[in-house]
RNA sequence: GGCCGGAUGCCAGAGUGGACUAAUGGAGCGGAUUGCAAAUCCGUUAUUCGUGGGUUCGAAUCCCACUCCGGCCUCCA
């Protein structure tokens, strides 16, 4: 059990130390959502991935050691410098892809969304939006992202609302991009091919010897090509057939922006090293104080003059690892670093740990459209599912394996937030804060701690919650403050409850919703059971059943009632 | 074909050489409580850890083979 955090890169293959460079201020870049369609819970479960440990790291249960092995900076001046883009310049959905052919899939949101004005089934709120502008369909979406996104807690989401560069746009950082693709040419790491004002440029792979290194996909394995994707009649113009696209010129794609190389659009995985670059590897500014990211000329001049990582922490789906993870450290090391090409392999890999979450499962099967095991979080929030209950279900399987979501998991973590919230509500209320149950405190502290430094065991820590709440018979303010101790990094407690809709009689669980029909039928339930008839007033709980209600009779006469 | 990550009880999911006759939550069953329920509390439910070999005094944990599941091999969290 180590005592200190220990975590999986995914680079070495290893579980090891976490040492960011400067614990004061450690730096982690997220890569975010492509807004051209509602996140789902797969998404969001390797976001919630990433914001447990971001939560782990700013808590001061969290211990770090740095290069000597000695503790380093404990939380409270310990911060997280977390950034996540947005994505919202369309990248390609087809084969077509690595020569930049094909739709792209903010083209690919303007049809569909064509196509759903036509047949009347817009998703609600779009109605206004035209659905041929791919702008306002990356800011629709993009606002219900970040919706979803804060309603489960999303540390980086809610810390936007005050400083928006901690999530940056793809649109907001082309001149960046440009200006590193510039940088990536006049050092050999690019070329730019076709006629002049039409060109289109690509990053030289077999100028970055280390690519591979990450996926462990080499040059030779990529040549076998066994993918399928790779299309010979694209390659034409490339110089090596791993070469990726960083520029393509097209005036009559529908985002477009001016550049050297002529009018056109970046290729996709230039823009999170431009926008990770800017906000991550600027002047210490302090963490969420509104700061201005790196302006194009300054990224075009950045250099890194050592052999270390730009950024402690890079995260993102298991899918991003090959090709998106493994191009970002190719060409920010191409554009960056000052080593010269040729002694590539000694060079940081851009981010010092690589994050990489696994895919969710759904009922046991991979999750589709087609098998209509496909969930969005505001779909499961308005199937009256709460927001703690969604969240708790996508964090508490370990990171590195499938997890398995299931409606009854999403059950049972409910009911695990309604135990915890009653220690809290309980603690809260005692007068009695005598010390007591100090020794099971300690113990349950270092039960949680020991767990999550070791590479986020975040079920093991979960494990240690429940069995100390188990053993407390009346939890004290002092219960209740540990609790919310446990809670700054698990994140469901401080999340909003559905309000309960509130009759006289009734309490209206999921969201409101006071049914008169159902109120009918308690008034006249509380009246069979105050006349001792029993008979009748079972027999409209099983009438309420029937309807799809369940009750329970609360203290003070009033009877909560559930849709099922 | 190559490279990764997995397989634990009815379900979810910890445990990675000895205190494991396997944590924790749910579910089931029995009891307390309740008019009856719900919630809560107490007790209980795997001689067993995908299959077959091997190493070891000792294996869920290490090694080998196999089966199955998931990911990547230029759309994907």
């Amino acid at each position: 059990m180590p005592d200190h955090l220990v975590l999986y890169n995914t680079l070495t293959r290893k579980a090891e130390a976490f040492r960011p460079r400067d614990p004061r201020r450690i730096t982690f870049y997220t890569c975010g959502p492509t807004v051209y369609d509602d996140a789902h819970i797969g998404n969001f479960r390797s976001f919630l991935a990433a914001d447990v440990l971001r939560r782990f790291l700013e808590s001061p249960l969290c211990r770090l050691v740095d290069d000597d092995g000695g503790p380093a900076l404990q939380a409270g001046s310990r911060t997280v410098l977390h950034v996540m883009n947005i994505t919202d310049v369309g990248h390609m959905t087809d084969d077509d892809a690595a020569d930049g052919a094909g739709e792209d899939k903010m083209a690919a949101a303007t049809r569909r969304l064509s196509e759903a004005k036509k047949s009347g089934k817009l998703p609600p709120g779009a109605g206004d939006i035209d659905p041929t502008d791919q702008h306002a369909i990356a800011r629709f979406y993009e606002a219900r992202f970040l919706e979803d996104a804060r309603r489960l807690g999303l540390r980086v989401a809610i810390d936007a609302q005050r400083d928006p560069t901690l999530m940056p746009r793809a649109t907001g950082a082309v001149p960046g991009m440009i200006a590193i693709i510039e940088r990536l040419i006049a050092r050999g790491h690019a070329y730019a091919v076709g006629p002049a004002g039409r060109q289109t440029v690509y990053f030289s792979v077999p100028s970055f010897p280390a690519y591979g290194s990450l996926s462990g996909n080499t040059l030779d394995a990529l040549r076998a090509g066994q993918g399928g994707r790779v299309q010979e009649s694209h390659q034409a113009e490339k110089k090596h057939p791993a070469d990726f696209l960083l520029w393509k010129s097209d005036p009559t794609h529908a985002m477009r922006w001016a550049s050297p190389w002529g009018e056109g659009y970046p290729g996709w995985h230039i823009e999170c090293t431009a926008m990770a670059a800017a906000r991550l590897c600027g002047p210490d500014d302090g963490r969420n104080e509104p700061a201005s990211p790196l302006t194009p000329a300054a990224l075009g001049a950045l250099e890194v003059a050592d052999v270390r990582p730009m950024i402690d922490l890079h995260s993102g789906g298991e899918d991003n690892i090959f090709p998106h993870h493994e191009c970002e450290i190719a060409q920010s090391c191409g554009a960056f670093n000052a080593t010269p090409a040729d002694a590539a392999p000694a060079r940081g890999m851009f981010a010092a740990h690589w994050f990489h979450p696994r895919f969710l499962m759904v009922e046991g099967a991979k999750m589709s459209k087609s098998k209509g095991n496909f969930f969005t979080p505001r779909d499961l929030f308005a199937k009256g599912h709460e927001p703690a209950a969604v969240r708790l279900e996508l964090i508490k399987t370990h990171y590195r394996s499938n997890a398995n979501f299931t409606e009854q998991g999403l059950k049972d973590s409910a009911r695990m937030v309604e135990r915890w919230r009653r220690v809290i509500e309980q603690g809260a209320g005692a007068t009695r804060a005598d010390g007591s149950g100090k020794a099971a405190r300690a113990e349950a502290q270092q039960a949680f701690a020991d767990a999550m430094h070791d590479d986020l065991n975040i079920a093991g820590a979960i494990g240690a919650i429940n069995a100390w709440v188990g053993s407390l018979d009346a939890p004290t303010p002092e219960d209740a403050a540990l609790l919310r101790a446990f809670d700054g990094v698990v994140g469901v407690l401080a999340l909003e409850r559905p309000a309960a809709a509130s009759t006289d009689i009734g309490l209206f669980i999921p969201p409101a919703e006071p049914n008169p029909e159902v109120t009918a039928l308690l008034e006249r339930r509380r009246d069979a059971r105050a006349a001792k008839d029993f008979a009748a007033a079972d027999q409209i709980r099983d009438q309420l059943a029937s309807m799809g209600y369940a009750i329970k009779d609360a203290p003070g006469g009033k009877v909560e009632v559930r849709k099922a």
